[in-house]
DNA sequence: TAAAGAAGTTTGTTTTATAAACCAAATTAT
DNA sequence: ATAATTTGGTTTATAAAACAAACTTCTTTA
């Protein structure tokens, strides 16, 4: 009947990233804070998580002199989400 | 960009009781028990939140000799649902 | 060289989600 | 008749999550 939601992805800051992630392919950590309008302090929380759970790789590199931190969807990532959303329509009664 | 999501229904228990009701205008506890999978006192505990937020209506009647709890959908939490369908919209690219 | 800004991270608090334990009434078994 | 089980839940306790405030480090500007 319903099928279970991805915890990792059933959340409204890590759903934005990785949607965001998605049709971007890479940003940067003050782009993905501007476009999900998230603090700095929940934004690099929850880039652990999806980092950790293998959902995104976040690159820490330099602009110059100054800390650049690059994210991009792995295939995992990519796929959890599609399964995410596929099941999300069991609740929606989307066919 | 993203459309903020209602955390009164961004749960997967609430959702999927919320998406039953919508389906089927009145259910009981049980059924409602068993079609989601939940446990009583989980299930016991959302539905107090959909009902408190004017959700859904909860109405504790008898059945013979036992008691039976009955809910339905209340047009606030429909078009709760439906709002909130259209802000998931935001994070799936869907159009 | 002091102050302000950028880019994050760590820590602490408040909510949530959830299951375990509990309760009362009704039914079934002995 | 009464003990055990089932039904239909509610209350309570705990573990996890979300989140923001405070902090850190480096850099640029006054």
């Amino acid at each position: 009947m319903f099928q279970p939601l991805d915890p990792l992805l059933h959340s409204e800051l890590r759903l934005a990233v990785v949607s965001l992630l998605i049709s971007v392919e890479e940003a940067e950590f003050p782009y993905i804070k501007e476009q999900t309008g998230a603090t700095a302090g929940n934004l690099s929380v929850q880039l652990d998580k999806l980092s950790t759970a293998g959902y995104i790789n976040v690159e820490k590199t330099f602009k110059g002199k100054k800390p650049c931190t690059l994210c991009r969807m792995t295939d995992k990532g990519r796929k959890a989400f599609e399964a995410y959303v596929e099941a999300l329509k069991s609740y929606l009664n989307v066919t």
